[in-house]
DNA sequence: TGTACATCAGTGAACGCGCGTTCACTGATGTAC
DNA sequence: TGTACATCAGTGAACGCGCGTTCACTGATGTAC
């Protein structure tokens, strides 16, 4: 049966936003064809009728989730806030809904050109971003891109270490450094 | 056809050293039970005498690639030597022979818990390390853990990233601040 | 506005494939006498 | 030291399974008249 190309539409959409939120909490070979068309509710045979195929359809995901991360840091304040829900307990325990290049750029760097290249811009919005953030300095660029390394490393191995002292200890200590950085 | 006890043992030790290694190119599920046991010189099926899951594999793997990375670091003369190594262009090319929380960080957080501790205990293994070439001062941890989380990020990033600008910008960047973090 | 029909989004069986794991078997090793 | 035999590391076919992708089909949508 056919579908309104407005549903056909919002049912695209749905496999990116699925996408985005799945590869981030269980990895790209994580999350079949399958687990992606049912959470958009329909069945896996539509699938190609979207995408080209999975691979295609993980870069799109990748930039959808770097996009959503990226509005949610407009709300932010300031640079101490912004740091403060990146590497806070809540975002440790919800890959799904917090940075992608913490949560998949391990798996990224085994990964086709095309989606390092997203990949790669989504690191330079998110360098931008801190950047705007900081106080004028010959060096903003350098100190930009330091503190979403330290960001981006804190949060990968908080997650890759069992819940404990450790794992708080990555989360606080890097806040710390980075607030410090950042002034 | 049985073979001698030595044989055995080293055909288990070349499983454990093709596994840490392949693992940490193309991660956990990259590679088989019969790549291992073909890069070790024999077929799939005596795996098993080794060990008793490929998930079990992995933890002795991952402790076994730290252990060597563990060994290569006690070889720099000081942090700025250690440091260089580790965020070279050649160890960016080299995943394989390079930092196992760099490659593997990503994953080991969607994997066992005892992974997870395994894993832990080689970031305190490199934390340990930083921290004893750091001059005497009461927030040395903190600074160690500030380092090995910059590292580590700077690595990780680098590789996903296609070739150019930005990698090496992570690379240098990241080199530069974390030595002057050391001092 | 009403009707006839081409389009095409979604269905679900089927494709070939590689995975982790098991198992009956082989035959050299290593031990008991 | 020599012989008989139990052990057990490695073999390779087979297991059930889930994967990404294809395809003939369905039937509501949307268009042409």
């Amino acid at each position: 049966m056919k579908i309104s190309k407005a549903q056909a539409e919002e049912n695209r959409e749905r496999i990116v936003g699925a996408a985005a939120t799945l590869f981030r909490e269980r990895g790209f070979d994580g999350v079949s064809v399958s687990d992606l068309t049912q959470a958009a509710g329909f069945t896996h045979g539509g699938f190609y009728n979207h995408f080209k195929s999975k691979d295609v359809l993980a870069a799109e995901a990748v930039d959808s989730a770097f996009k959503t991360m990226a509005e949610r840091r407009e709300r932010a304040r300031d640079l101490p806030e912004m740091l403060s829900y990146y590497l806070s307990p809540a975002a440790r325990i919800a890959p799904g809904k917090s940075c992608p290049a913490a949560a998949l750029g391990g798996d990224v760097g085994r990964q086709s050109d095309d989606l390092k290249t997203v990949f790669a811009s989504g690191v330079e919005q998110m360098i931008a971003s801190v950047e705007e953030r900081l106080p004028p300095s010959p060096d903003r660029r350098e100190q930009a891109l330091g503190i979403v390394t330290r960001m981006v490393g804190a949060l990968m191995l908080a997650r890759a270490v069992p819940d404990g002292a450790l794992a708080d200890e990555l989360l606080h200590t890097n806040l710390h450094l980075a607030i410090s950085e950042a002034t």
